[in-house]
DNA sequence: AGTGCAGTTGACTTT
DNA sequence: TAAAGTCAACTGCAC
């Protein structure tokens, strides 16, 4: 009997647990369902429907190459379930365990009354480390490593043509109603993009990535760019993480000998410490990257509700509209914040600490709630992916009561992140005529006169004046006795388990029942406070 | 050569 | 993945 495999974000043949699983069963339709419904949303966009149908585009090769076309409908996903079931006696559905947004979420409750109501089994597997129906944080980290190290799953290599069922037709922007989204600078979607950003990444540009990924300028290259396609699935985070774990077991580099970088321009040392450091801190990003999905995850509603409660009436719910216009349009008067904002606009990506940066300008500095915000930079984003988004803009908001504020200067980010100047000139081109010593603050050099309220506005925002405020409007929240209890069991529920040195626990659990060593040197008393049962929640994070 | 001092650096604390 | 403030140790330099 066939099986039907409903793809969503899990774009891909390989390392795909629902698609292995579905092809236990005999016949597979696979099958994408377009969602008007889910591209009118105040998140999504144009950008990220076209980046979807290139990937889709390319699913769709894939399986057609292996004996079954991808199946696309356009519509409503129960109808559209209910239709393809009845007609060819589908009884078993699969897919993934979706972590997306309410609208996703909301859908999938309505498929899962309907599959119960018409006697269809629904099976979701999960394709990351994020956990569903999780019980507690405790041991998280080592369930997820668990999940991560147990080997990429080989795609099919046939498929059963299913005779009489037409492909059906990849919509555009502009019939699923979404008008144009000029992108010019946006990643190109599909599986072999995903392949060679990965190999590209481990061998040549992510040598720096530890040091460079902080920076917009160098960040563009030595970032690992594999976040539109982990967002959609092109790509698993266990197909990253596995390769990652090749390239370190192999010493730093894959790219022995063959480098086109001279040797001897660097000492050979040099070069092997910096991708050691650099494949470390990529390998523990993927990880942080389930746990923020993971909380998402557990509270679907922090989406639209504060995580502490206290945060909720914090800002205006209705935003100061002259000031979100000009944070959206990158025309603030501060120089790098609409550089960063301009750049995002053009290219879809942004590196990750001026994401944080431009969060905390417009919740800080500008005093706008993350709800008016937030959206603008999920639909800016092609790799918007919930679980990361709503847990960072809270975070950059201060509205989960457990992290400490980071309340950034937009000043000294730009002379600290563009030195020369270069990129905040190259989006911000009316400041030509400001010389290097005043770009970061063109309000004090002294013939600002004729340029700022005219060529480039002056800053909406005095911005010492305006950081010094919301600091002081968060801690005298802070200061209320009843926070600290609020924040202790928002903890207890969404915070990571650290260790003191701020690893996760339990990441450690497969050291403590490894045999002592053999070598006569005593091994080095594991503290009794890095126990699992002994964790400190993670508050920073 | 030792002393005083302004300025710098880094670790640590506070907001 | 913050920034600013504090303080002690340190540095360079004039005398």
């Amino acid at each position: 009997m066939t099986s039907l495999l409903w793809f969503k974000r899990d774009l891909r043949l390989a390392d795909h647990p629902a698609l292995a699983a579905a092809m236990q069963h005999g016949p597979v339709l696979p099958l994408y369902i377009v969602e008007p419904g889910y591209w009118r949303g105040t998140d999504t966009s144009a950008r990220q429907w076209v980046f979807t149908a290139e990937c889709l585009a390319d699913l769709q090769a894939a399986l057609g190459a292996l004996g079954q076309p991808l199946v696309v409908r356009t519509g409503e996903a129960v109808a559209i379930l209910r239709e393809l079931c009845a007609r060819h006696g589908i009884r078993r559905l699969f897919s993934h365990e979706e972590t997306g947004n309410l609208w996703t979420y909301a859908r999938d409750r309505r498929v899962g009354a309907w599959a119960r109501a018409a006697g269809i089994e629904w099976r979701e597997l999960p394709q990351s480390g994020v956990v569903r129906r999780l019980q507690s944080r405790d041991g998280w980290a080592a369930r997820r490593e668990r999940f991560v190290s147990a080997g990429v799953l080989p795609g099919p290599a046939a498929l059963a043509p299913l005779p009489g069922i037409e492909p059906g037709r990849i919509p555009t922007a502009a019939e699923l109603g979404r008008v144009p989204d000029v992108c010019p600078g946006r990643q190109q979607g599909g599986r072999s993009a995903a392949l060679e950003l990965l190999e590209s990444f481990l061998t040549e540009r992510g040598e720096d990535y530890r040091a460079a990924m902080a920076s917009p300028v160098t960040g563009e290259q030595a970032c690992s760019r594999l976040s539109p396609h982990l967002a959609l699935g092109t790509l698993s985070v266990r197909e990253a993480v596995d390769a990652v774990k090749a390239a370190r077991a192999q010493g730093g580099t894959l790219a022995q000998g063959g480098g086109a970088r001279a040797a001897g321009d660097r000492a050979e040392a040099a070069i092997a410490r910096a991708w050691r450091a650099s494949l470390k801190s990529f390998e523990s990003r993927l990880a942080w990257r389930d746990h923020f999905m993971q909380k998402l995850e557990d509270e679907p509603a922090i989406e639209t509700r504060c995580l502490h409660p206290a945060t909720e009436g914090l800002r205006p719910r209705e935003p100061d509209a002259a000031r979100l216009a000009a944070w959206q349009r990158g025309e603030t008067g501060i120089p790098f914040v609409d550089a960063c904002m301009r750049y995002l606009t053009h290219t879809g990506w942004l590196n990750f600490r001026m994401r944080s940066m431009l969060m905390a300008v417009a919740s800080y500095h500008l005093w706008l709630d993350w709800r008016a915000t937030g959206p603008h930079l999920a639909r800016l984003f092609t790799d918007y992916e919930p679980g990361i988004h709503w847990s960072q803009c809270q975070m950059q908001s201060g509205t989960t009561g457990i992290n400490t504020l980071r309340i950034y200067n937009p000043v000294k980010q730009g002379l600290e992140q563009d030195p020369d100047g270069q990129f905040t000139r190259r989006w911000v081109p009316e400041l030509a005529e400001v010389p290097d010593s005043f770009l970061q603050q063109p309000w004090l050099w002294p013939a600002a006169g004729r340029l700022l309220g005219t060529t480039y506005p002056a800053p909406i925002v005095d911005v010492a004046a305006a950081a010094r405020a919301a600091r002081e409007q968060m801690w005298a929240l802070r200061k209320d006795g009843a926070f600290a209890s609020e924040a202790a069991r928002v903890a207890r529920r969404h915070a990571s388990r650290k260790d003191r040195q701020g690893h996760f626990v339990n990441d450690r659990e497969g050291q403590t029942s490894r045999p002592a060593a053999t070598d006569g040197k005593p091994k080095r008393q594991r503290s009794p406070r890095s126990r699992a049962n002994d964790a400190q929640l993670g508050l920073d994070f």
